[in-house]
Formats: C-alpha cells, structure tokens, sequence
DNA sequence: ATGCTAACGCGACAATCGTCGCTCTAGTCG
DNA sequence: CGACTAGAGCGACGATTGTCGCGTTAGCAT
C-alpha cells in the first residue's frame, strides 16, 4: 500500500493536510487489522473494539475517524481494490463473459466469504455503501470494452446497451449466490455468460427496440 | 392474521404444545410491533427493546423466543408472507414477466424500504435468511408455471429451465435497485422483463445445449 | 531550533445489550 | 375442579458500545 495512496479516490478534492504523517501509518494499521479480523473472525465477530485492540490504536480513535464497522471495511476497499484491474479479453463475447462470471464466482464463493461481508456491511453503513458502489460502478465501466469489441466482431448490434449486457451476464450469480444463497453450482458462471451472449446475439440489450 | 397460523410453515414438524394460548398472544403482538416499528423507525432504528417496549411483551420473554432482530423480522416475514399470491398471467411471456417485474420494482422502490430491511436483516441472521430464502423458493416455484404456458404457446422450447428464466428476468432488478443502488428507473422491469422473454425466444436457457 | 495545530492517547462515563434465576400465571389434562 | 407445567413476567447483573473532555505528541512551517 502507497504512502500517498489516501487521495487515490478523491484526488484534488481532499484537504489531507499531512499526507504522510503520523494518520498515514494508523491508518494502514487499522487497515491491515481489519483485513485480518475479517478473515479471522468474520464479519459478525468484528467490532471496533477487537480492530482497536489489534492495530493498537485507541478505541477512541479509530470511533473519530471512521464511526463504525461499515466504515471501516470501506476504507479497507478502497485501499485494496486494485486500479490495475483489466477486464478480460480472450477473442469471443462468451468468453469473456465467462471469464469475467467465473471471477465474480471465485470472489462469492470464497472462504471467508469477504465479499459477502462488504455487501453485508454496506446495507449498515453509508460509507460502505458507497465505496462498494464506487468499486462496482468502476468494474462494469472497464468491462464496457468487452461489449464494444463484441459489437466489431458483429457479434451484437452497434446500439447495444452495454451496461444492460454486462448486468444481464452477471446478475444471476449474484442473485443465485448472494440473495437466493443458493448452494454454488459450478455451471452457473458459463449458463449466465452464454444465455448473455446468446440474447445479445438475438438483439436483446439495444437501446432502441426493433 | 389467523390464531392458529404458527403451523403454516411447519406444518406437522414442530410441537406446538399450546398452539390458541397466551404464548400465541404474545406472537401476534409482538409481530405487530415488528411491523409497526420496521416502518416507523426503520430497520436500523429497530431493537429488541423497542419492540418489546410496543408490545407490551417483556423483554426477556423476547430474547428468549426470538434472540435477535433478525429472528423478529423472519416470524413477521413469515407471519405475513401472503399464501394465496397467484403468478401474473397475461396471456404472453413478455407480458407475465413485466406484470412480475413490476411487482418487485415496486416492492423494492417502496418506502420504507421494508423489502431493503428484510434483504439487510438477512446478512445478520440466519434466521431472517431462511425465512427470505423460503419465501422466495415459494414465489420463484409458483412462476415456473408462467414457462409452462409458455412453451405451450411456443414462446419457448420445451427444455427451458424456468427457474433460470425467470431468475434472468428479475435479477437485474434486484442486482441494479439492491447490490449496486443504482437510482431507480421506471423502464427497468420492461427491459429486464423484454429481454428475457428475447433470450428465451432465441433458445437461452435451456437444460441441453444445442 | 522553535512554535503551531491537527490528530492521537487516555480514562471515565452513560446507554444499551443480552443473560440469568426466580416467581407467577394461564392453559391443559386427568 | 384441582394438579401440573410450559412459558411469561420481573429485576438485577455484567459485558459491550459509543461519547466526551482533556492532556500529549508528531509532523509541518518558518
């Protein structure tokens, strides 16, 4: 993690008087604590308090800075979703359709489940609510390369949606997964990208119907 | 809500010693302060003291029937969960899941977000997420029958997995309005709804591949 | 070097949460 | 009608949560 790394996702409009200060070092202590209390003892087991205790910063403290749990694992996402994430490229729409299910698949069904616990946390806290919705909202802009590939390759028409597209692909794992819990089903990422495809290559997802 | 309705979901599995007693009471006025203070103060604004306060039940008595909050919240998901809800049926597919979608865009966009609540309480409880998984199980195996008419119409080939189906029509909106906030739009549920009934004219969403 | 100030450490505090053992009451059954 | 018992009422308790004011310190500037 960059010293600097606080402005990564408010640039200019921070005032961070001190960037590399005695705040910098707590906050990649609580950081680096929450990450491990996560995996640890999960979400429910987390609080403030074992955080504290464990980046040996004070209770108190960490209250001031970040209010609770929520906020907490936002700044942990914001500090460790990587910028450099590409979407993926393997020469077909279903293929990288798939390969981007089998992505979300891997980090829904991970043990521990960490992303499960950031969607938890984000129905508690604004804060969280937030970060998640930024660090999706980034996801789906990168992936919108697939759709314009797909769409030279003529495999979807020039006025498709692509962020309907990539929603359609993705959504049933996350509903699957995370809201219905589902037990995993290793076929799922591959049904999903393919019914997407396909539709696409119907003429579904277009901005105007025919 | 019926007096002897604790046996709606069980059935003959649970004792029931004293199923028209006191205790039966205490369930219905309990149920309704749940309700009562789920729109009034919201989900997060809700605690077991609260609802026993309203209930006039004590306290203890509340922990010990129902633990925690999202315990509440599942008897009064399952205390409410309407048993005679019928599937939308319009005569087309298109039409069947866009009647669908708008129910749930409507139970997601309405305020107080009691759906949101439920969904929330889900991630903190085990029971919450049992009783919403039941619940949805219910009204996703009620709906296979709108793929049934389907396919009797042609409007999709017999080897059509319902579930999937009906799982790429409504998923988007959960994902969209739930997971990634997105601001709600009225055209939703017609595009997911639309779409989905595309994709399954085009062949997606069946059991064997072509 | 020396002063300035934002931010942290610290401990005390009230509020709330959840549990426990006991008593009492209201249904149920002989 | 009388005995039995599951379950509710009750209050006290320890643990945890979140807040506050005050003293201290570390980074920055001149």
């Amino acid at each position: 993690m960059e010293p600097d790394s606080p402005a990564t996702t408010k640039d200019a409009a921070t005032p961070a008087r001190r960037p590399g200060g005695r705040s910098s070092r707590v906050r990649e202590q609580v950081v680096a604590a929450v990450l491990a209390d996560l995996v640890e003892r999960g979400f429910d087991g987390m609080s403030i308090d074992t955080v504290a205790a464990r980046s040996g910063v004070h209770r108190a403290t960490v209250y001031r800075r970040w209010r609770d749990v929520g906020g907490l694992l936002a700044e942990a996402l914001d500090a460790t979703s990587a910028d450099d994430w590409p979407p993926p490229d393997t020469g077909s729409l279903a293929g990288d359709l798939l390969a981007l299910n089998d992505e979300v698949y891997a980090a829904l069904t991970e043990a521990p489940p960490v992303a499960r616990a950031l969607i938890a946390a984000s129905f508690r806290s604004g804060e969280a609510a937030r970060a998640l919705e930024r660090l999706w909202d980034d996801r789906y802009a990168r992936c919108e390369v697939i759709v314009a590939r797909a769409v030279g390759r003529g495999e979807a028409a020039p006025d498709t949606d692509a962020r309907r597209l990539l929603v359609a692909a993705t959504a049933p794992l996350y509903h699957g997964l995370v809201l219905l819990r589902n037990p995993p089903d290793p076929d799922l990422p591959a049904r999903a990208a393919e019914d997407a495809a396909l539709a696409a290559r119907a003429g579904a997802y277009r901005s105007k119907n025919a």
